[in-house]
DNA sequence: TTGAAAGCGCTAACAG
DNA sequence: CTGTTAGCGCTTTCAA
C-alpha cells in the first residue's frame, strides 16, 4: 500500500537522493502533499508544511529539477549564443546574463556560434527542448528567420533588433555621429569605415549613421572590407587604409582595431599623427593599448542583464508585457589617444 | 486501443512536437520500436528501424533530451566553474571547454563563483541533478572538500591539483623556475612577488618555485599581498613593490600585472628601465600593453579541452580509465619589453 | 525482432 | 486541506 519506491531499477544521480516519496514516506503523508509544501507552500496547512519541510531536510531531499521539467516544460535553464566567447566584447555581456540568471535563480547555457548562422540555428533547434528561452547576443541570422525562429519559442535579442522581437541594443546611431562629428572637429575631411562581416546588424547600422553623418557634415566616407572582426584582420583592413590615403578610419570594432594599431605601428606609420583610428565597444585593453583607443563605449553588462531579464520578465508573469519591446541603451564615446588633427597632407 | 497521446493537459515545448508515440502510431509500430530505432539500432530490424526513421523525419520527430534524461539520468550536459568569466585568463579556457563539449555532443553550462569557495560549492550542488558532471576552474575549494565533492559526481579540475582528483595543469614549477632564471640573468638580485587570492592553487604553486628557486640562485625573494587578481588590484600591488625598493616584481598573474604597469606609469617610474614586471597566463593584451609583457604561456584551450574530455570519457566508457589522471601540460615564457637589466641602484 | 507494461521523480487535476 | 490517480516523453525489462 504505502508508495514505495521500488528498487530493481538504478536510481538516477548521486548515489540514491531521497525523492519526494522517501519524505512522504517518512512524514507520513502523501507524496503530493510533498510536492505542494514545496512548490504551493499557500495550499498545505501550516503544521504539514513544517512538518514536511522539516523531514525533507533532515533526509537531505532536493527536488529534482529534471523530474520537475518533465511534466511542466519548464527547465529554468536559458541559452545564450554568443558569436565568438573570446571577443572581450562579449564578457561583460555574459556577466550580466549570468548574474541576472543567478539573480532570478536560472540556469545559462553557453554556446559559441562561431560567427555562423547555420551554427546559431542548430544550437537554437537542438537547445529548444532543454531551455526555457534564449538571448541571441549579435545574431548572424537574417530578420526573417530570428523571426521564424522566435515564433513559439522565447527570444530576446541583444545587440541586434528584428521587428516583432525582444531586443537590446547600445545606440548605434548617436554614437556613430558622435564619432564623425569627432573627427570632423579635428579636422578630418573623410572617413574610412573598415567593416566587419555582413551580416552583422550592428555593423551595418554603423556604416549607415557614419555615412549620413559625414555626408551632413560634408565629409567624404568611403566603406572598405569586409574584416574578420578580430585582431588578426587588422593588417588587411590597415593595408587597404593605407590604400586609400585615408585620414581617419572607423574600425567595425575594437578588435579590428587593434589589429590595425598594430599593423600601422609595423608599417612605420604614427597614430594619430599620420593617421587617426577609432574603434567600437571599448573592450578590456583599449585603455592600454598603444596608443590608447578611442572608441564607443556602451553599457554592455546591462545589455546582458537587460536581454535575459526579458525573458524571464515573460516567462514568471506570462501575459503581462506580452508585446515585444526594443530597448535602446545610450552609448558615449571615450576620446583617447588613437584620434588627433588631420595630418596637413595635401 | 491506440497509444493517443491524450490532451487535456498542456503539451510541453513549441507548440506541440511530435513524440514517440505519434511516430509510433503513423509507423505502426510500438513506442519502444520507435526508441529503440533511435538509441539501439541494433535491436531492431533494418527494415523496420528504416521505416521508423523515415516516418520520425517526416514528422519532424525529435527526441525530447529531458525524457530521456529523466530515466537514464544522463543529460549530456556538463558545468563549468569560473572564478571570474571577464578574466581573459578564462576565455581560451572556455572556448576549449565548449568545442569539445561540441564535439562530443554535450552541452556545457558555464556558472561564474565570483572567487568564492563558496558560491562555487553552491553551485555545485545546486547544479548536480542537472548535469553529468563538472569542470571546475582554478577551484576555491579546500582539497577535502573538494574530494568529499567528488565522491559520488564526475569531477575534473583545471589549474588545479588535488589527490584522486582528475586534473589537467600548466606547469607552474618550470614555468616559475624560468621567470627567476630569466631575471637573474637579468643581473636581478631579488625579486618581489606580488600575490593573489590565498586561495589560489596555482598562486601558492607559484610562489613556492619562484622562491625555491631564487635561494637556488642565490636571489632574495619575497611576497606581498594578497592582491585582488584583477587590474583594480595593481595600484597597491605597485606601490607595496615600490615601498620594498623592489628591482623585479612577478604579480600573480597578467590581470594584476596590467595595473602594476599603470599605477608605475603614473608614477613616472619607467618599465623596465626602474623596474621589471612579470606576469602569468599571457592573456589577450598581453601583447600589446606598454610596454608588451614578460609573461608565463601555457596552452589553456587545451586546459579547457582536456579537463572536459577527462569527463566525457569518463561518461561515454564507463569503467575503463576509472583511475584518476593529473595532466601537466608544459609552459613557456614569453620574453617582451617589461623585463630588462637590473638598474644599478645601489 | 517486437510489443506490452512498468516506471524515472515530480506535478496537477479531481475527489473527498 | 490532503490523498488518489494520471500522466510528462522516454527507456528498459520481460515475454512472446
Amino acid at each position: 500500500m504505502a508508495v514505495q519506491s521500488t528498487p530493481g531499477r538504478r536510481r538516477r544521480s548521486p548515489i540514491g537522493a531521497p525523492t519526494i516519496h522517501d519524505v512522504a514516506r517518512e512524514a507520513g503523508v502523501a507524496a503530493s502533499t510533498v510536492s505542494r509544501a514545496f512548490t504551493n507552500p499557500g495550499r498545505v496547512s501550516t503544521r504539514t508544511r513544517e512538518h514536511v519541510l522539516a523531514v525533507a531536510a533532515r533526509l537531505g531531499y532536493r527536488p529534482d529539477p529534471l523530474a520537475r521539467a518533465l511534466p511542466s516544460g519548464r527547465t529554468y535553464t536559458v541559452a545564450l549564443l554568443v558569436p565568438d566567447i573570446t571577443n572581450p566584447h562579449f564578457f561583460g555581456l555574459i556577466r550580466g546574463a549570468e548574474r541576472q540568471a543567478d539573480a532570478a535563480n536560472y540556469t545559462l547555457i553557453l554556446a559559441d556560434t562561431e560567427e555562423s548562422a547555420a551554427v546559431e540555428t542548430r544550437h537554437v533547434e537542438r537547445l529548444s527542448r532543454s531551455v526555457d528561452g534564449f538571448v541571441l547576443a549579435s545574431s548572424r541570422i537574417p530578420d526573417a528567420q530570428v523571426r521564424a525562429l522566435s515564433k513559439g519559442r522565447l527570444i530576446a535579442l541583444a545587440n541586434r533588433e528584428v521587428r516583432d522581437v525582444d531586443s537590446v541594443v547600445i545606440n548605434q546611431a548617436h554614437g556613430s555621429r558622435q564619432i564623425v562629428e569627432h573627427l570632423a572637429s579635428l579636422g578630418h575631411r573623410s572617413i574610412v569605415f573598415l567593416a566587419g562581416p555582413r551580416a552583422s546588424w550592428a555593423g551595418s547600422r554603423r556604416w549607415h549613421a557614419l555615412s549620413a553623418t559625414a555626408k551632413q557634415l560634408g565629409l567624404a566616407a568611403e566603406r572598405l572590407g569586409p574584416f574578420p572582426p578580430a585582431m588578426a584582420g587588422g593588417a588587411a583592413a590597415a593595408d587597404a587604409a593605407v590604400g586609400r590615403h585615408a585620414t581617419a578610419v572607423v574600425a567595425h570594432n575594437d578588435l579590428l582595431a587593434f589589429g590595425i594599431l598594430r599593423r600601422l605601428a609595423q608599417r612605420g606609420l604614427k597614430v594619430p599623427d599620420d593617421m587617426s583610428v577609432v574603434g567600437y565597444d571599448d573592450v578590456f585593453g583599449a585603455d592600454f593599448c598603444t596608443p590608447p583607443l578611442t572608441t564607443l563605449a556602451g553599457p554592455i553588462e546591462e545589455v546582458g542583464r537587460a536581454a535575459a531579464s526579458v525573458i524571464f520578465r515573460k516567462l514568471d508573469r506570462p501575459g503581462v508585457d506580452a508585446e515585444p519591446r526594443q530597448f535602446v541603451l545610450p552609448s558615449h564615446l571615450v576620446v583617447r589617444g588613437s584620434t588627433g588633427p588631420a595630418p596637413r597632407r595635401f
